[in-house]
DNA sequence: TGTATTCCTATTATATTAGTAGTATATTAT
DNA sequence: ATAATATACTACTAATATAATAGGAATACA
């Protein structure tokens, strides 16, 4: 269960536009920089977030990104569902169609349980509580 | 964060040899047969996990594989560890100098306290407690 | 000795992730 | 208007990991 560059990198630029909320726009360029990734990776993943409502772009001269809410409505789930997907996947939590014995499946129950108490932590998460926390050292763009 | 089938199928078998613990060794074939999986890459998992002390191999005629331990010595995250690797993989969070910011990282920690909470639900769960829940049904062979 | 089983190693197939590239479209500034 | 700048969109390529297959060696039992 590997954590994506896609969300660990969307993660990244969504704090940096968070930090820099209500400064205008930030262009992926100046993301791109200070956490070493490609700007053609980033517009990517900016497009997931984007079509999630998470962010908005701003095209042209002295255009770029925004976060679509203050940074303390986003919540950590809504950037990582969008991200990663579901957090464990397996498939029969998702589609109880998937097998004949979902009802009974023992299992499943334990897929299912990880899966709430993932997603639990992450819902307890907002943008603004992460950035409270990193306040006093201010070590926002170093790796995630 | 996808669960392979390296661990769905390796926890299935794992639970098949609980079900039969005190019966002998049970056969790959066997295993093979109920879950529909082939024997060859079977034969991989079962590799897995007795290297890491959970299961032993008994070659030959009659052979088969058994648990080393009584299903209620067994959690769920030994299992897990061994077939999936760590819960959730980001460099940093095992490894210390991955990142020369490690120590302020606000992101670090949350990765790493969902990787906590994970391993508590998985250490909380062992073999035997699986195998009483689903005992009234005994559809234990199907799908994970 | 023959059969059945695990054990070991290599190879192939498939899927997913990660990243690059090119062009179109929109916005601003001159 | 035009040039410059930035996002938007789409296609392609590379790298990696997973999933699965295959063949033969070693061991145990009858």
């Amino acid at each position: 269960m590997k954590l994506s560059t896609r969300t660990r990198y969307g993660i990244r630029a969504v704090l940096e536009l968070a930090e820099n909320y209500n400064s205008g726009p930030i262009q992926l360029k100046t993301i791109a920089r200070h956490q070493g990734i490609s700007v053609k990776y980033l517009e990517q993943l900016m497009a997931i977030l984007k079509s999630a409502g998470i962010v908005s772009g701003l095209r042209g001269s002295k255009g770029g990104y925004i976060l679509t809410k203050s940074p303390d409505q986003i919540r950590l789930s809504d950037c990582f569902n969008c991200l990663e997907g579901p957090v464990i996947t397996v498939e029969c939590v998702e589609n109880n169609n998937f097998c004949p014995r979902t009802c009974d499946c023992i299992a499943r129950t334990v897929w299912a349980e990880i899966q709430k108490t993932v997603m639990d932590v992450l819902q307890s998460i907002t943008l603004q509580s992460l950035l409270d926390k990193s306040k006093p050292n201010e070590n926002l763009h170093y790796q995630i």
